[in-house]
DNA sequence: AACTATTTATAAGA
DNA sequence: TTCTTATAAATAGTT
């Protein structure tokens, strides 16, 4: 209907896409309000261009929204929504109840609340806490013991470094005239303690210790010495 | 568009509107889907006759649920029904995570999982499990002590039961002929031992105690007895 | 369901 | 976008 037959397939020239669009948009929303009110029909009509702007019509005395649920309820589509509601429910229902429980268990195993329980469930209880105590108490001993492996080990090393160091000053004093001692040298050796980073943070040691060196002549202005954390 | 013009307005005789409606909704739906098809956009139209049908139809690569649901969002009917979903998924990863949290709790308590724990959080836990442990004792000494006081309560009517009995019997063999004990008289007076059911099924005693009368000549034939459950 | 006279919609052009 | 207009399409009334 116009000046041409135009085959039914996507105009592929934007402008007149667009065109042709507006015009027949109206066209059909007129249509379609001609039928709702000739034939006292309930309408809806919900129309997006290609580039996204919405148009709708629905019949009068109705509203989208009623049209929408009607097809829902005409179409089944509604089942499936129904369903999924259901199945949250279900869902949280579940969840609810394991919580429950939890808490319930949480509270005999806190003591909170004992008085549901028989003489046995109070003797298993106590069993259970034990081990649990036993446990609780073989891992402090565990950690116990790598801290002291630790302490161990850095004591060994710092004899050994006083030794050399001792070893070093007197060779100096000896061979020649006292010197500043090589700080960065040091401080790489200091890094081995705590290569293991890790289980340090761990094991909640005590930050870097510090003790003092007592070097002829400590050179304090060095900014490396700062940089690494270290207090000579 | 035809013979004659007619007016817009509902169309009287049922079976001319019929026709109409019958043809025109064709149109409808034809016009719809070329306007979908030339244009590229997306249409969702239903149609109820007034006699309830439904005919429906949306463009191609669409369907009807999803044009609902861009119309939708895009006409903010959406806002409620996707609060609605927000609030429930947010409820939900609540609860989720107070169920990780209390399970997580519920493993430090039961000693399963200790490693990511520090010393400070052991020596907490093990002073926590201590007085759990201690709670549970001394639930137990409380149903013990219960127990005990029945038992002893028990004993003492017993006793004094039996010295009645005694007497009773010795009176009897005085003042008359032996004769048939009242059973049932008996019986309602042994019922008082259990009148505190409620504790007696906390404490799990054992069933009814059973024991011997050594009447001069127990009435074994008696089915009252044996309704009562009573032994003698 | 067809037919068809008319009305209506709209493609192309301005 | 809007108007115009030639023409295609839809359809009211009829068969």
């Amino acid at each position: 209907m116009g000046r041409g037959k135009i085959e039914i397939k996507r105009i592929e020239n934007a402008t007149n896409r667009q065109v042709t669009f507006s015009k027949r948009r109206g066209g059909l929303l007129k249509k379609a309000h001609e039928l709702a009110v000739l034939c006292d029909a309930q309408i809806g009509l919900i129309i997006f261009s290609s580039s996204g702007k919405m148009f709708e019509y629905c019949s009068p005395h109705s509203s989208m929204r009623q049209i929408i649920d009607r097809f829902k309820k005409a179409s089944g589509t509604r089942i499936q929504e129904y369903d999924d509601k259901q199945q949250i429910y279900c869902e949280m229902t579940k969840m609810k109840n394991e919580n429950d429980k939890l808490q319930a268990t949480m509270r005999h195993l806190t003591g909170e609340d004992l008085t549901t329980l028989t003489m046995n469930d109070l003797h298993h209880l106590e069993q259970q806490l034990e081990v649990s105590v036993d446990r609780v108490r073989a891992r402090k001993n565990q950690l116990i013991n790598q801290q002291l492996d630790n302490l161990r080990r850095k004591e060994r090393l710092l004899e050994e470094h006083n030794n050399e160091l001792s070893r070093a000053l007197i060779e100096r004093q000896v061979a020649m005239e006292p010197k500043v001692i090589d700080a960065p040298a040091l401080l790489d050796h200091f890094g081995t303690f705590y290569q293991d980073e890790q289980s340090r943070d761990l094991l909640q040691l005590s930050p870097p210790f510090s003790y003092r060196l007592q070097p002829t002549q400590p050179n304090l202005q060095d900014p490396n010495l700062h940089h690494h954390g270290l207090q000579l």
